[in-house]
DNA sequence: GCAAAAGTGTTACAGATACACCCATGC
DNA sequence: GCATGGGTGTATCTGTAACACTTTTGC
């Protein structure tokens, strides 16, 4: 989360839900802010006067995970007038003061908390090629359980579960799997991936129909394991239907 | 369009794309602003500080139909850095001049346009009872033809198009139909909606089967017009089923 | 050979589509 | 009666779900 200068639209922000997906669990990537208590934000930030509201949550996302081309896609706005708690806004407002006492507070001229409206993004990345990085205001960043989400700032929780409502939207209907999987795996594996979205068991002989069926990945090789069980098929999304947002 | 006031949220405004439906046309309101050239927008509108962004499409709606209750949906953020061209902005800021002599123009300190980022909603509403209000920036508001639609200002053919687009994703899945109709509906005129909406023919009995299937509508008396063939059945969404947004 | 997991095939069902037909209304 | 459009029923198709079975791997 940054704060603005008069380089930034005054009272608008993004934030971004960055799913990963690991050990069967729908992970997103959160910062544990300097605060006495503990309180997890989204990352996230202001837009910059010149820059579109997409290339900010681009921005963000690159900060925070060192990754470019990555699916994205708006989640929606943020606008309630009430969106920050008093609470919120004193321990962040704090915060600020400390960490960038020459920028302007979001606070207006009557010394009132300053409304402040969010654009929320998704994004899908590989798990493995990301390790979360934290910026200033941060104590730590990292994955956490998309299941078990600690307190969050603001109406951070609400994004997150509207992350992942558009996410269960999407996953099947865009055919956005492979951005959360490696560039190669197994039938299992992805799955794995649609019981953890979808939180309900796929038949497999179904589900590997269903998937091989839309024509769209290659089947590699097999991956010997060492696994005293048949090896399963690679498979990788044909090169032509990339799909990064 | 209203301008901004220190009461406004600077850079952020909200338009809407309210469609009705009509002569198996879907129409939507648009206002011919008062300039030289025929050059029309959305209904739209600045954020008050201590509103929700949704608050502020429906005061946009009520200000531009009368009516209120009525299904409003987020449409997503428009908000390219160079969505406002400059010959639009040209436009734009000296019709301001004119009509808000004292209202901060949205321009910069060093004189240049200043960016606007807009929310974009759409909304459905019964034809027959909203008669299109124009405001100060219009000659004129009314209904347009949403297949044919005139030069509009800055990107807001795009946000037609994204409404459309939506629209087409929610009808049917939503079953959002009732919004665009009036309280009592002939099958045909509901067949009608969909074949504008979805630009397909649909066949009457398997149409009516699957909409009767629904449970959701109730069947009332029989609508005689005098026409020479048989009087089709009035239905009404069942009471408890009302959808507004 | 055997246990574990992968992979294939075949049947059963449900929802959508297509075709054929009957009914009410005003002249 | 008859033309017009409303309304109903039944067969067909298609994609999903359910069940049964074979194959590969390491010990």
């Amino acid at each position: 989360m940054f704060l603005k200068s008069s380089k930034h639209i005054p009272q608008l922000t993004v934030d971004c839900v960055i799913f990963g997906f690991h050990h069967k669990k729908l992970k997103l990537i959160l910062s544990k802010l300097k605060l006495e208590k503990d309180i997890y934000a989204l990352p996230g930030g202001f837009v910059l006067q010149e820059e579109d509201i997409e290339d900010a949550a681009k921005r963000v996302l690159f900060e925070r995970t060192g990754i470019e081309d990555v699916y994205l896609e708006e989640l929606g706005t943020f606008g309630r007038a009430n969106r920050i708690s008093d609470e919120d806004f004193q321990l962040f407002s704090h915060l600020a003061k400390e960490l960038y006492p020459d920028v302007e507070p979001p606070i207006n001229e009557k010394n009132q908390k300053m409304r402040l409206v969010s654009i929320a993004y998704y994004a899908l990345v590989d798990f493995e090629k990301v390790i979360p990085k934290k910026i200033d205001l941060d104590e730590s960043c990292d994955w956490y359980d998309s299941q078990d989400l600690p307190h969050m700032i603001f109406d951070h929780r609400e994004m997150a579960e509207k992350g992942l409502e558009v996410l269960r939207d999407n996953l099947d209907k865009k055919l956005l799997f492979n951005n959360l999987l490696s560039e190669t795996f197994t039938m299992r594996e992805l799955q794995e991936l649609y019981e953890t979205v979808y939180d309900k068991p796929f038949p497999a002989n179904n589900f590997q129909k269903k998937i091989l069926d839309l024509n769209i990945l290659e089947r590699l090789d097999k991956k010997f394991t060492g696994a005293k069980s048949k090896a399963p098929y690679l498979y990788r999304l044909k090169s032509n239907l990339s799909n990064k947002g």
